[in-house]
DNA sequence: TAATCTTTTGAACGTGCGATCAGAAGCGAG
DNA sequence: CTCGCTTCTGATCGCACGTTCAAAAGATTA
């Protein structure tokens, strides 16, 4: 009977090995993030990591999942409680940016997992799923906005590239310019990605919102 | 006196090691395309390739500047032949995603180099610089056709993440979906683009620019 | 306290990498 | 052929990594 499997303190160790891997990771680079180094960071020794979590690929899948918890805490409630698609698209870019943000550490960790974690023979990573997940939904609040006709007929797809494209993009910039102000850039997509995506034929003040007028 | 260096066998078994170096990293990743795995598909020995380069690390800078290369080669001519910067911007995205059609296993394996290449002790990689160029030209783009009054009065520097990051984001995308079709893609980004950038004040017909009009 | 289970240690092991180098092989000139 | 230079080989080295494990330390219960 191990339905309660794990202790009180194992899940306390594990949480702390995550936390060290996200500040190794993200301090020092994907390649010099070793296990040995990470145990230093949290006061022990190599082999804690191998106890508690099984090997290195099983930590990283730990800290993967901690991420996405944070992200998808943070952004998914404000994106859903938009009442128009335009108003989503805008509270999507600042959702993100601002998680980047807050969440710096954790984000930079994520994006050097993705980066160089590729599968075994060939070529598909095991974590850019997360990545597809996050495509679908962008082309989710694409086909509202088209439903409703603020937005004009436009490729769902390629709208959706770009934008993740944008925001995946960041990151990048944050480890060159660390003064990268964020909310600055998240207003200037927003107003980008209106400008791209509005339907002309459709009535919106841009700076005040009104109630919704499906037509 | 060494202005003729290299003779003429070292410099085609330079470029087979390079062609052979942009197969092995495109093929099966950054980290699985080892030195001993290069020189195999060039039936040669390991030490070849320290022969010739040095190291590994000035091996993949040659392949850099290969890449680099041909991209200039085939998209520096194009852009700067436009007579608007309307044009050059959709010119920069035909361009660009013809040489990711053209051109895809060395793409591929710039794409991996620059995002596994970190620097020693902390953060900024050394192959991001290409990046950081990429940016400039497209702000210079940009900039053009704001003097000229194309373009409406945007942050230059966030609409070039915005633009540098979609086309980035197309190599992630090939290795999912090899049946992307990138011509399509070319057209709905520049659109899309388009009408982000442009200044609706500004007469629409293509063939006719004016003399700058700022206000 | 004694017994038992959990957690930690740190050295040791196997593996795969890039680098090295002594010697072999190719090759043109004298 | 012989010499000298270039090019290549492949075994070997050192190193850093992730993993393993017997033993120690700590925690828990009777």
């Amino acid at each position: 009977m191990r339905s309660e499997a794990r202790s009180f303190i194992e899940e306390a160790r594990r949480a702390q090995l995550v936390q060290c891997a996200i500040e190794a990771i993200s301090s020092y680079g994907y390649a010099n993030a070793t296990m040995a180094r990470i145990a230093k960071l949290a006061k022990a020794s190599p082999g804690v990591i191998s106890y508690h979590f099984g090997g290195k690929e099983q930590m990283i899948q730990a800290v993967v999942a901690e991420v996405a918890r944070l992200a998808t805490e943070m952004m998914e409630p404000r994106i859903v409680a938009s009442a128009t698609a335009t108003e989503a698209l805008r509270v999507y870019f600042t959702t993100n940016l601002e998680f980047m943000r807050v969440h710096r550490g954790p984000l930079l960790a994520l994006v050097e997992i993705i980066n160089h974690e590729r599968g075994e023979g060939g070529r598909p990573g095991p974590y850019d799923a997360q990545h597809e997940i996050a495509l679908a939904d962008v082309e989710k609040v694409l086909a509202w906005g088209q439903q409703t006709g603020e937005f004009r007929d436009f490729d769902r797809r390629a709208m959706a590239i770009a934008i993740r494209g944008a925001i995946d993009a960041v990151p990048a910039r944050m480890l060159r310019d660390p003064g990268l102000d964020l909310e600055h850039l998240a207003v200037e997509f927003a107003t980008l990605f209106e400008l791209a995506t509005r339907d002309p034929a459709f009535g919106h003040p841009p700076p005040d919102h009104h109630p919704p007028e499906t037509e």
